[in-house]
DNA sequence: GTGAATGCAAAACCTTTGCAACTGG
DNA sequence: CCAGTTGCAAAGGTTTTGCATTCAC
C-alpha cells in the first residue's frame, strides 16, 4: 500500500484505517463507523484523523467515496466500475457491477463534447432477500 | 399547481418558492439560493419554510432534488428522467436526458429480483463550451 | 532533524426541529 | 374557526479547520 500512496509517509493509522475500511467493506462503512472499529483497535486514534485519511486514501484512488443523497459518506475499497444499491428495507448498501463491454453512459443523451471524468449511480429500492421475506410474510 | 399538493393547503410561501425554483431553473439553485432570490422578493420569508417548502414540493412530485457528492442540495423542475452533469470548470449543472426508449438501468448487473424504485445518476467533467474554452486558449 | 501527520477542540456547513404566532379554506 | 403553515432561533449531524505535539523518513 505504501507505494500506492505516492510518496506520501505510511503512518499506523493510515494502514489501521484502510484495513478496517477492507475489514467492514460489506457494509460500506461511514467514517463514524470507520472511527469505531479504528478506535477499538487504537485508542488514541482521533476522528479528525480517521476523516483525514479516508481523504488521502480516496485521493491516492485506493478507496472510493460513496454519497447517497444526504446520508453520510460511505467507503469502499471495491475500485471495479460499479453503482451502488440501497435497500430501504434493510438499510443495507450492495455494489452493482457494470455488465461485460456494458457502457454506463450509454441510455444518456449526453451533449456532444462532453468530457467524462466521474459517474455516479445510485439506486434505491427493495433487495431480493427483503422481498422474499415480505412474499413470506404479506 | 394547487392541485397537485393533494389537499394541502397553498401559501403565498409555497407559490413563491415553486415559481423560484422554475425561474431558477436553469442554474439547479440550492436552497439558499432559492432563498436569496425569494427573500428578494418577499423580505418576510425564513429559510426554515423555503426548506420547507421544497421538501413539500419534493414529496409531492411537483420538483426533484438533486444530491452530488456532498454538496449542497439542488432542486429543479424537470420531472422527465434526467441524469445531471456538472462541469468541474464552471461549476454549472445540466440535464442530461434519457435516450429514446434506453433503460438507465441496462449496463447494471442487478442481482436478480431486486425492485428498483429510485436511480439517481450524476457525472462530473467538463462541459462541450468549457472544452472549447480550453481548446482556443491551450 | 524536519516537514508531514496526528489529536483535540472548536467551527463550519447544511438541514431539521420546537414552539408561539398567524392564516387559508 | 382551527388545523396546517409560518418565522425565528436553537440544535442536529457530518465534515473541516487551526494549532500544538508527535512521528516517519
Amino acid at each position: 500500500m505504501a507505494e500506492m500512496l505516492g510518496g506520501q509517509r505510511m503512518t499506523k493509522q493510515r494502514r489501521l484505517v484502510f484495513d478496517v475500511v477492507k475489514e467492514l467493506s460489506p457494509t460500506h462503512p461511514t467514517a463514524s463507523t470507520v472511527y469505531e472499529r479504528a478506535k477499538y483497535l487504537m485508542p488514541s486514534i482521533s476522528l479528525a484523523t480517521v476523516y483525514n485519511v479516508l481523504e488521502t486514501l480516496t485521493e491516492a484512488g485506493i478507496i472510493t467515496q460513496v454519497n447517497i443523497d444526504r446520508e453520510a459518506s460511505r467507503f469502499c475499497p471495491n475500485l471495479h466500475p460499479h453503482a451502488h444499491f440501497f435497500c430501504d428495507q434493510c438499510d443495507s448498501v450492495f455494489d452493482v457491477d457494470l455488465r461485460e463491454r456494458a457502457d454506463a453512459a450509454e441510455p444518456w443523451n449526453l451533449p456532444n463534447g462532453s468530457l467524462i471524468e466521474q459517474m455516479n449511480v445510485a439506486m434505491r429500492g427493495i433487495c431480493p432477500e427483503c422481498r422474499e421475506k415480505n412474499d413470506a410474510t404479506g
